[in-house]
DNA sequence: TAAATATATGAGCGCACGCTCATATATTAT
DNA sequence: ATAATATATGAGCGTGCGCTCATATATTTA
């Protein structure tokens, strides 16, 4: 597997440019690390997993506390089961979910910690800006 | 800044599950952390992402290394141009980009050593499959 | 059994997005 | 000046996606 992980491709050095070599990395492994950045590019998702990474919840916890309908939440972790990102236990007529994928519970306070500790420019509050 | 970071919401323990209070990141951060993830979601980014993370190219030599128009490679560094995410310079007819943020570069390179490290059970090739 | 609760899922709508195409601008070469 | 090269950008097309709505299934309660 990864047989070769970057494209070293020739570039047409006849008026040109300066690189004679572009290091890429290869197209499928960039269309698998772009899959796994895509489950946590949606708000939803971002806020499912937070709940996840830290406790167990049922489909109904996690509606009322996203404010979403329960359609919309078993929608995404029926997403999320597809891509064996979290397990579930029944019982009774509950189904409890949890995170189970220390890759993207890394990568999720990875994430959380930049933005944490570094403010952009747009979080600034302009002098006299109101709530 | 960053007030609340989670909203702890009550859940309506009438007649129900199991958690009285949901913990669940807060909204505007989960659309910041989403929008974070959402510039690596995409392949073609990820792949120029890549080359920039270590060299500077211009728009010409990231077209033909990922095989795609000028324009396409164009559209997508006014992407990152907007998310400052990248800087450039000019060079006579040449615009030489580079990766400006180790925010996301860090995000890069730890998806990639997961992804490096971890197959995922479509990698392993059934016996006897071709190519 | 009937009603209520909890979840799953297909259909469809609206919107965002990544590409191509056409076009514009700037710089270099002839 | 004209042509060629390098980049930028608006328009538009096709596709994917996140939501709601309607509906189905399973479990518990009355």
């Amino acid at each position: 597997m990864l047989d070769r992980e970057v494209d070293s491709r020739e570039v047409e050095v006849e008026p040109g440019c300066h690189r004679a070599v572009v290091e890429v990395l290869e197209e499928r492994l960039a269309e698998r690390l772009a899959e796994t950045f895509k489950v946590l590019s949606d708000p939803t998702r971002i806020r499912i997993i937070s709940a996840l990474a830290t406790n167990t919840y049922c489909v109904h916890d996690l509606a009322q506390a996203l404010d979403l309908t329960h359609s919309a939440i078993s929608h995404q972790l029926a997403l999320l089961r597809e891509m064996d990102l979290v397990s579930y236990t029944k019982d009774g007529r509950h189904v409890y979910y949890a995170l189970d994928d220390d890759h993207i519970r890394d990568l999720f306070q990875q994430g959380l910690a930049h933005i944490r500790h570094h403010a952009r420019s747009d979080d600034a509050a302009p002098v006299g800006a109101s709530a």
